[in-house]
DNA sequence: GATGAATGAGTATTCATTCAT
DNA sequence: CATGAATGAATACTCATTCAT
């Protein structure tokens, strides 16, 4: 019945030429062409593959998204220890390592399409409440395992969130080194407080 | 000094165009001849005032910089109270006002753009640790009038515009009007919470 | 000679799509994928029936002129009375329903390629003799008949359908019905004055 | 006040290269690309001018069914003699000359636009329209000199054009130039006919 | 018989920009 | 100050076609 489909092994290897270019010039200037070039493909084949540059854009916003969820990686050790997995994923998300994920223009540049494009938005809607309820479904795990009583267990990975997001907003913008790290564990420690996980200081 | 130059007037002029057609069609698709278009004047003209477009984007950014600090304006009224003065200001960042303002695509684009322009990154450093100092300062005045004893001044500013960018990073996905009232209540506690003012209950 | 190949069913199928394409969109404006996609087939699938895309074209230009002689179609009971026979069809073709199927743009874009393409203009030309012929012999039948005397056949058959052309050629612009058919009436009496069977008016 | 415009002779230039690409390679092979490579201008610069292909389109369009009215240009010393003036158009008519004009595949192409396109049929019931009351008028004149007594004169005019554009239509599918001739020759005896001013053979 | 991979040329159009007037 | 001429590069996309399976 005709000859074999390879969409699953060439989509994604289009996606992320598609991301590197956009990484490196900006979403607004990644084009088909230049994405076909990177991969010496010709820029026909990046439709035929995608119908429109719009899939290509919808391909890669969920590919950034699937992304962001690895933020729950734990090694397999801390199986059974939901405390040593829950302070992981917060080290996690304070990390330079999902920064480098997160902080660059396209995510931002994704994130700016929600508001013309519902698609996009509904997209963006259910990765943030993803990340919400992860983290909410660890900290429930605590509660139970006793080795931690936060109250509202959603309202608390909400505010977490919250103050992630921005707080990468405004270290996205801090070049030294330094004031960055400082910034990044008072950020890390006004999240533990709101699990009264906090070090003493902050 | 004379005369008003046609300059002074013009160049608002277009940068207005240019960012309705950018809320309109996003950053991206915003060009000169769009913008010229809206306000019936030759394309060239456009160029003529900005040299090129990136003077453009350049004035874009200034200009909704410029938004940004309007938060701080509060009725001469309260002139001499400055706990009032900064609730007003608590109250214009968690409205739908500053929302309003602040919730479009371009903002978000613009930013973008930090992450590869340093110019562009300079300019929202500066105003993101503007919004920070000004609130700083409020907080002082509150501090020295004896209506307020936070420790940290500068890190609870700090703290407060971190919850308020992460706040509506989530919220400007939220269509729903009840939740989004709901979550808006939750993150102005929080914030409230930093200057020790919050209600009871969150 | 055994089972039919599936070529056969295959060929009309995708000319008739491929028609129906040009109807709608012109026939400048019908590719192979889009009558590919209009059957749910490959449009490789097309290449492999027609060769190339101009085969397909002669395929349905040949379709077009063998629905144009359908025009001489009578009911099987006039088959001893040319006159009744003559008349039926001069009716046939001062009718809305030749129309329709003249009445497209794909007939006039097919005939427009006659004039590049010798092909195109022999299997016209072909065309239009038959036309002529057929009703020149109807005439002449009716001449032996005795139920007309006309002197010259052949000129009389060519006039007809030169009237006939040109008043389709004329009609295709006019949209108020009552003009159409108070035209057309007078048309029709102008063909049927040439075999002498005008009626009085006109 | 700005550059002057050159539109006048630009427009004009343009739509006869785009014409001529159209005669030889056909209206649907015509692109933007040839017709400006054609006279050495930039694409860009044809887009400049009208914007879009289709208003290119029009252009085309109004500058064919412009030549198409100067079948009635006749010698300036006929002007007091409507009945040379009217026999001059007919031959006009029925000449080469108009012929060549007329018998491209170009006008069919066009024509056949009129089916889908409003604008396009409309500009076409107004030159058909008006190459009939033009003619109208020329046998009213001549009624009115004594020279002709046509008892319809708008029938007749109508039925003229329908006459030569049914013979054209035939006639640029004949190759052999003797049958040409004499059927041209048949036909405009037909068009005389309605005038009453046939030569007696025919 | 039928599909999908892949190509390469082609399309109209948009864009920022320069320059002449 | 302002317009229009002109360019050249870039864009997404469509197309017919070839070939492998």
């Amino acid at each position: 019945m005709g000859r074999k489909s390879i969409k699953d092994a060439r989509q994604p290897e289009i996606i992320k030429a598609f991301y590197k270019i956009a990484k490196e010039e900006g979403l607004e200037n990644a084009s088909l062409a230049k994405t076909a070039t990177l991969i010496n493909i010709n820029p026909s084949l990046v439709i035929h593959y995608f119908k429109t540059k719009e899939h290509l854009l919808y391909g890669l916003i969920e590919y950034i998204l699937e992304e962001y969820l690895r933020i729950f990686e734990t090694p397999s050790a801390y199986k059974n220890d939901p405390r040593k997995k829950l302070l992981k994923v917060i080290d996690n998300i304070f990390s330079r390592k999902w920064n480098i994920l997160f902080d660059d223009s396209v995510s931002y540049s994704c994130y700016s399409l929600a508001f013309r494009n519902k698609n996009v938005k509904a997209k963006y809607k259910v990765l943030l409440d993803s990340l919400r309820t992860n983290l909410e479904e660890m900290i429930i795990e605590c509660n139970r395992a006793g080795v931690l009583s936060v109250k509202d267990p959603a309202f608390t990975a909400d505010i977490i969130f919250v103050i992630v997001d921005g707080a990468y907003y405004y270290l996205s913008l801090v070049s030294n080194k330094r004031e960055y790290n400082r910034k990044l564990a008072h950020y890390k420690n006004q999240a533990l407080l709101q699990l009264n996980l906090a070090s003493s200081s902050g």
